[in-house]
DNA sequence: GATGAAACGATCATTTA
DNA sequence: TAAATGATCGTTTCATC
């Protein structure tokens, strides 16, 4: 099912257009890879079909929605079980500070990004969501002083 | 600059829909909110113009796009000054396989969510591009067995 | 993969609350 | 000041080539 789908310099185009500025019409999306409309209205189809387009997201800024603060939590979850690690990412996930959740190799297993409005509130965060649980034997708390997100993924050379 | 903006419920609707898929439709995004199409327009606009929504994504399947091995690379950068570290940022965001990347408080200075081919893809990755840099002191890499995004971004209570 | 036409949505000036 | 209406214009979409 996850298998890599074959993709021209068409695709790519597609690709690379629309996760610069995933509003784009259709035919501004189609002008930028150099086809019809139809044809790219197909293809646009066709990559979200396959599950190569997995959905469309806004990018809102956290500062001016009022969580301006956020860290990296290092969390280690032990015995690390399925039937201890199933709810804990379950819960995790339902936080409305979580922005991302990781699952790792290496002695820390999870690490989580959160966005907190403020010192008292990721402390809050980490007390009451985190170490107030049982399973939870470890948080280690990273303040991320600056987060950049990667250029357009493209498929290796 | 870096304000926090008043939204009102209707704006917190727009951006919630919008989170979920940023394509709707204007006419949609104003059905899923509640108001006419045309104030849904000005509304839009405003959270764009306010620096709110900072852009439209599109979520491409790293795995179906030929690079199913993530990692975390921790990466510490010494003398950790801005002579350096401006560099290295530079670099790392014009490598292809960078995903994210977060300067971090703690020993450990930067985090780089990486995509790569394979396991020899990832070794080339860390031994050409991170380590062979004399700034680089040390890395660290952690493998990501599972990736979660979280629930639409709100402001605190 | 492109063309063309019918259906639909976006947008803006104007009106209303 | 903020939201709705309605006319115009542009875009999407699908049958067909």
């Amino acid at each position: 099912m996850p298998e890599s789908i074959e993709l021209d310099p068409v695709d790519l185009r597609i690709l690379t257009a629309l996760q610069n500025n995933a509003r784009l019409t259709n035919k501004e999306l189609a002008a930028a890879a150099g086809i019809a409309a139809s044809t790219c209205l197909d293809r646009v189809n066709r990559l979200r079909e396959s599950g190569v387009i997995r959905g469309y997201r806004v990018d809102v800024d956290a500062e001016r929605l009022g969580r301006p603060l956020r860290a990296l939590l290092h969390v280690r979850v032990q015995p690390h079980r399925r039937p201890l690690v199933d709810p804990f990412v379950e819960h995790v996930l339902a936080l409305p500070e979580t922005r991302e959740l990781y699952h790792l190799t290496g002695p820390d297993d999870f690490l989580v990004h959160v966005a907190a409005k403020n010192a008292a509130d990721l402390q809050r965060l980490v007390l009451d969501e985190f170490t107030a649980r049982d399973e939870v034997a470890l948080v280690h708390t990273d303040l991320i002083f600056q987060h950049w997100d990667g250029g357009p993924l493209l498929p290796p050379g």
